[in-house]
DNA sequence: GTAGAGCTTCTCCTACAGGAGAAGGTCAAG
DNA sequence: CTTGACCTTCTCCTGTAGGAGAAGCTCTAC
């Protein structure tokens, strides 16, 4: 199969593939007389392996270091499961973050509410953001 | 004041502080005869003002924006109003998304738990990201 | 035999918020 | 008079996941 088969069946831009072989996602494909890549089905599922982990939220950078001990001739389950786990700390806390920023914001919005605009000056640019609980 | 004296009182960086200016967040300032950049108390307050932007979670893009309706002569109150209506409701999409992708792992994770190393072949790089429930 | 689609490589560009280093001018103190 | 700290501008680099365009070769169909 050509790259442009493969990227219509997965729905992938030809650009994306040639840029996961320069990052090693996916290895030198056989070449035609022609120069033209030529890939099997095993690219295919290369690809459907890549997306699931990304789907999962790891970085390429991630799913290469899996296949990169793949390769190395290891299963790679237990790198990858202390990455889903460090993964899933990640998001929590960032989650967590984006909470606190949601309430900061609602204080925010409900602080303007009761702001008048006429009150703003110019030396604080916008008194919704002067905080007046320090110093 | 110098630009290094600006960064020692804000804990900023130099380098930060000439970025903001390029960016227009800060006006271009005063200079020395020896080019030096000299500032007042209102780079002071101008920073504080970034800072408490920031802390909103507003890009540097936005809050520049703040800046110009101000320069114009106009309250920015309404503006800054509608900024944070419309990042609350990107922060709020945001957190859903961290959640769903919480619970994705999570399952991952269980599954992971429960597959044996052992039967993970190189084909598939990886069994636990394996979609079984799929064609 | 030529048009159009597909392939190749090459390099640069995007957003985000700065960080890093080079090469040089300036200033105060020893 | 020289060392060290501070300032200036310039350009490139970071990570993330590709996107965009140029210039040129190849293949198929009309």
């Amino acid at each position: 199969m050509l790259i442009g088969q493969i990227a219509d069946e997965l729905d992938v831009p030809t650009r994306t593939i040639r840029f996961y072989e320069r990052k090693g996602l996916l290895p030198e494909p056989q070449r035609a007389t022609n120069g033209y890549r030529i890939y099997d089905d095993t690219t295919i599922a290369r690809l459907r392996f890549i997306r699931n982990a990304q789907a999962a939220g790891l970085t390429l950078a991630e799913i290469a270091s899996i296949i990169h001990v793949r390769n190395d001739g290891t299963a790679p389950c237990s790198h990858v499961d202390t990455l889903l786990q460090t993964k899933l700390g990640e998001i929590c806390e960032r989650r967590r973050q984006l909470t606190a920023l949601e309430s900061e914001l609602t204080q925010l919005l409900q602080r303007s509410s009761q702001l008048d605009p006429t009150d703003c000056t110019a030396g604080e640019i916008c008194h919704i953001f002067t905080n007046d609980d320090r110093s």
